[in-house]
DNA sequence: TCCTAGTTACGTACAGCGTACGTAGTGCGC
DNA sequence: GCGCACTACGTACGCTGTACGTAACTAGGA
């Protein structure tokens, strides 16, 4: 327990520049802006340290001398993408400031398909990430409840927007990426689904498909998701 | 386009077994549990081919024979948890038996830490998804509103109940994981956020922070949650 | 009944991964 | 100006997923 074990493992906590040696060749955002271009293209499993440094134009390992571990790389990826929020004055609605953000964070999701799998398992306290969540707590001023609930609403906001738009960017990937057409695919999903709906084991499933035919507006679904969380925390609804 | 490109590629359309040939060594529950076994004491890192086909006591590319890629055995893992799911007759009261589902599946996740990781990116259409689907349905019998409601309501719940559950599971693993104890880095974490927060960039963030001290009661604060959401989706309440 | 085609089993091999370690060079703080 | 902390980076190790080739086996068609 001795000795250098107590070393901060957190990258927002350690310094970017010591003062002491060479002067580094590069920026975290230099490096944040390499791996996001190289998953924006590749995708995320392109993202590796040999290609980052190769973008960079530097040796593999001395990436390491401003990344400790990958998986804080991915950190800076992931509060490289959240510098892409657009932080706006509030409104003074509460509700349309907080759907235009989740609408933001989906359109960033979009453009950038690797984050839902990332956000997992990231630390979250980028700078970005705190930008951001002391941007939703201006937004929600005028609302009436204590921090806690906001900060309740935020999560549960944010958990919606993601579990929504992981969903729509998976089977868009992939039907993408398949060696075979999107029609195919729908035929294989709906030849299977249908053959197990047919068992009659899943009636409710079958009256489910039965009344649900044609195509979905994810937006819409997407949207009416949120006006409903929004209304649960809404004191002039209840 | 010719030729055997439109093999099904979804591991739930190819039959278990075909008839020709020797008689396959292991079933699909076999190689599933092996997997969840290792995952459930090593990690999901530790789920590898080489590893699982170990545990069974088999070649690794002797798995390849049941399993055409690592991501098909994610799949089959998903679904062994998805056993787990108590299914008991609903007792009329929907919001009750959705809880108890949302409870369950969250036990479950503590259970096998590994499943948020995997959810996003699996294919969603295994039996026990399914089954598990089916059952949901039931327990929503007493709510009159159409299916497509009733499948937004679902796969809402189901979004925040993963969502939580894996903060909960990272933040829990982060503390076990590191060398140092929980309440260093704790220090370490409220220092730097402390740190960043005393600059003044976030005011509202260091009010939130001054209103919640104390431990936080996350069994609490996820049945909130649940219970929100409900209200959003409860006809007598609107 | 026998043949053969489709399957299982599995060893070998390859490209790629994260990263520990060692060494050489550089420039700030004392 | 000395020394040390830092940057830079090549080499190497153990691990990964899986393509491919070969040998054994068995059920269906002749």
């Amino acid at each position: 327990m001795a000795g250098k074990a107590a070393e901060p493992q957190v990258i927002w906590a350690r310094p970017e520049r010591t003062g002491r040696g060479p002067r580094p060749a590069f920026t975290r955002a230099d490096i944040a802006a390499a791996a996001v271009r190289i998953a924006d293209t590749g995708g995320l499993d392109a993202v590796s340290m040999r290609h980052v440094a190769g973008e960079l134009g530097c040796g593999t390992m001395s990436l390491y001398n401003y990344v400790p571990r990958k998986e804080d790389l991915h950190e800076l990826m992931i509060d490289a993408v959240g510098a892409e929020h657009e932080i706006r004055e509030p409104s003074g609605d509460w509700r349309a400031d907080m759907i235009r953000n989740a609408e933001e964070t989906r359109a960033i999701m979009h453009r950038h398909t690797w984050v839902p799998r990332l956000m997992s398992g990231v630390y979250g306290f980028s700078p970005n990430t705190l930008r951001y969540l002391e941007h939703c707590l201006a937004c929600l001023e005028p609302l009436d409840v204590p921090y806690s609930v906001k900060m309740e609403l935020v999560a549960l906001l944010n958990g919606v927007v993601t579990t929504y738009t992981a969903n729509e960017i998976a089977t868009a990937e992939r039907t993408r990426s398949m060696p075979w057409s999107e029609e195919e695919e729908n035929a294989v999903r709906i030849a299977y689904l249908g053959s197990q709906v047919a068992t009659g084991a899943y009636p409710r499933l079958a009256a489910a498909f039965m009344e649900g035919s044609g195509p979905i507006d994810l937006e819409a679904v997407f949207t009416r998701a949120l006006e409903r969380v929004l209304d649960a925390f809404d004191p002039d609804l209840r």
